[in-house]
DNA sequence: AGGCATTCGTGCGCGCGTTCACAAAGTCCG
DNA sequence: CGGACTTTGTGAACGCGCGCACGAATGCCT
């Protein structure tokens, strides 16, 4: 089989649709199904079909007309796209009440992206346990970095902290970061940062909120009583 | 001061950004400085100074020109137009691993959205109490909807459960939903849905790693020694 | 073999969002 | 009071992504 180089630069949403789509993928996989159509894969992905087809298309021509792509394959050649052969150890700054939770969290592991350490710079939390990961001190970032091969960071400490927290990542030689700080980072260039904000998630859906009630009825305080438009 | 109805639909992505202008806003509140410019608020919210002054000028013409804009009365602006006017209390469905590290973090309180209750199907689940919640029986979710007047839902359920969850949720009269289970979620129209997928941001920073390196170096398993472009 | 049904791959037009550039409008200061 | 300077608000151009619609390719059935 020739290795074919992708003949355009993906597109930034179709990046970040792919990963979706892999994920049915291996549903299906799971259940023994071993081909499906651009409109099968749309409708559990919730998306048109024609935008499955154009995104698939960047990847290569790997469907069979009259037939459908198959499965094992296409999902095959998603990962190789998101760069997902092999396992990308990430490191987690900040072992508290979410860095817990996100080490704790078994299903990272499974998706190629095992925990390779979490750090802190709370003494009386260096030295503790969390799913089998020993919490050490952030001190020690360099040498984690540098002995497993980590290339992702992610920040959970306090915003006061995160920038700090993320000069420390990319001095050790990490090149991509996600956050969960409320603060825009300022990173060196080359330096990739995602940020998931939660209260800007349910910020946006106070505004659907808001939008969804006529102003007379926020004013005094009534539920709005019918389903309004719009998804 | 008449109330100025906005002139056009907001886009989605002013929506979006918006959020990240308020915090930015209240930052300043607190280091008591009482203007801003679209240059500043650009630099510190990490975009273009023209996309700022867009961005405001959905809301109505709030600032001064040869100054910038007033902080407190900007932050007000958004708020209204965002309809954080008012709390917006919140429900979560799951009381595991990141139910309790939602319901325990005390920075959504602070921005409006309360934690109304917490929910779970597990009996031994129930009645633990989490940061002052106690966590309730599921079926007890219809109620708590109802006198809480809750609009917003968060689902930190497992996968196979999600749906299940969501369409509780919708069942009670909630009318927008954070969902951190990766699944696609269907809803009744008018229902809106927002998804917090860890799994998808890594793996879109996997990609980005995964083209910083060269086919090479990856296929024998070296570190990419330069930075590359492209931020 | 031929016809038919199915589904992929994609060219094309459209609408949205981003960015530039500039006139309008205000401040500041002598 | 007037002129220089600052900054807003927005028209316009551009580029990207979305979705339609259709040709092309493949499988299946007779
Ligand atoms: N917990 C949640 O559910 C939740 C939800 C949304 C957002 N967040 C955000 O995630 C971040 C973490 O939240 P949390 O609840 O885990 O906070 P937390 O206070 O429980 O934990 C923060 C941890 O970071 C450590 N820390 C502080 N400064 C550090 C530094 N310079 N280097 C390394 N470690 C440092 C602290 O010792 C602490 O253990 C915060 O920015 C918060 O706003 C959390
Ligand atoms: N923990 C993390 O850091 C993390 C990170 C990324 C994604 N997620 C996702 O968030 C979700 C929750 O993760 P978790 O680690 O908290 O899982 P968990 O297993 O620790 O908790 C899930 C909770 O949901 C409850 N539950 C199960 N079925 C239910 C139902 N029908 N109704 C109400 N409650 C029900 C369970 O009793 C359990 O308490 C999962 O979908 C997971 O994939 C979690």
């Amino acid at each position: 089989m020739p290795i074919e180089r992708p003949r355009r630069r993906i597109p930034e949403a179709t990046v970040a649709r792919l990963p979706v789509y892999l994920r049915i993928l291996i549903e299906q996989t799971n259940e023994e199904i071993e081909s499906i159509s651009s409109d099968g894969l749309a409708e559990l992905a919730g998306v048109n079909a024609a935008k499955v087809r154009k995104d698939l298309s960047y990847l290569g021509s790997y469907g069979t007309r009259g037939v459908g792509y198959e499965v094992a394959f296409l999902a095959y050649q998603i990962r190789r796209e998101l760069g997902l052969t092999h396992d990308w150890p990430v490191v987690i700054v900040g072992a508290g009440n979410l860095g817990q939770a996100l080490a704790g969290y078994g299903g990272f592991g499974q998706r190629g992206f095992p925990v390779a350490g979490v750090v802190d710079i709370d003494p009386s939390k260096v030295g503790s346990v969390i799913a089998g990961v020993r919490v050490r001190h952030i001190d020690d970032l360099d040498q984690i970095v540098q002995t497993r091969q980590v290339n992702i960071g992610v920040v959970a400490t306090p915003p006061s902290a995160a920038q700090d927290a993320a000069d420390r990542l990319t001095r050790a030689g990490v090149t991509s970061i996600l956050n969960f700080a409320p603060v825009v980072l300022a990173v060196p260039n080359g330096i990739s940062v995602r940020k998931v904000d939660l209260a800007v998630e349910l910020q946006i859906l106070s505004c659907y909120e808001q939008r969804r009630m006529g102003v007379g009825l926020q004013a005094i305080g009534l539920r709005d009583p019918g389903r309004g438009a719009s998804a």
